[in-house]
DNA sequence: ACAGTATATTCGAAATCTCGAATATTGTCA
DNA sequence: TGACAATATTCGAGATTTCGAATATACTGT
């Protein structure tokens, strides 16, 4: 039960691995954008751009429409931004988190430094 | 400007990457598991579920606690469980979207049939 | 029809991921 | 200490991803 559930999940999850396509995720949250304005603001590769659009596309987390000579991507859904929010926070709190290993860290030390040095 | 933090998101999308990954952290959803019953879950090789665990203990999505001979995991923050139950209703959405356009394409091909067929 | 612009696709090489087999590590119990 | 159980790591092969270069496709204006 769920297998596919879980699959679609993987599936969104690749889609979104790797920071060039969190990036367009990211520009796409205020509004649709064309193409070659994600690729002047990303200062990638036309191609490589393209591909990255591709694989959003082909997991259906962006959307396309066309216009003229153009194309315009937008997200497909807005649950997604909510994740990246999610993980925004979640970045900060293990960062906090993190601060407080160090500082615990450096208490040892000095702890260590103070005691019998071997 | 949030580079190290768009690192960090593709980094947690990665870890998510794969339906074993998926499932062992649905798994730990009730709490802590150890290697041994997440291994029976999966029904998959030892090595196999041991390196999925690995990937998820470097990303930091889960924790791991020594107990004797065990070693039990469990989620690190109840963030990545909210993710997938967002995914899990979005899943859902786009499926009830799906059937719109199957409706729909359905609808368009009994038009065609009764219509004029070329 | 032609030139130009915007975007997508294909190709091949390098990097990364995934798997099972084999082996290593760690802890328990006698 | 030695045998055993639980878990982790290493290794090598095959699959997948990522990149830039080259090329293809689609649309516009003349």
């Amino acid at each position: 039960m769920g297998n596919e559930l879980r699959q679609f999940k993987s599936e969104i999850f690749q889609g979104l691995a790797h920071p060039t396509r969190i990036a367009i995720v990211e520009l796409l949250r205020e509004g649709e954008l064309s193409a070659g304005q994600l690729i002047a603001k990303l200062g990638i590769e036309q191609a490589n751009a393209s591909q990255h659009l591709a694989v959003l596309r082909a997991r259906q987390i962006v959307v396309k429409r066309k216009a003229g000579n153009q194309v315009y991507y937008s997200i497909r859904d807005h649950a997604l931004i909510e994740i990246l929010d999610i993980l925004r926070r979640y970045f900060y709190s293990q960062l906090s988190t993190a601060v407080g290993l160090l500082r615990e860290a450096a208490r040892e030390e000095s702890k260590s430094r103070n005691g019998a040095q071997r």
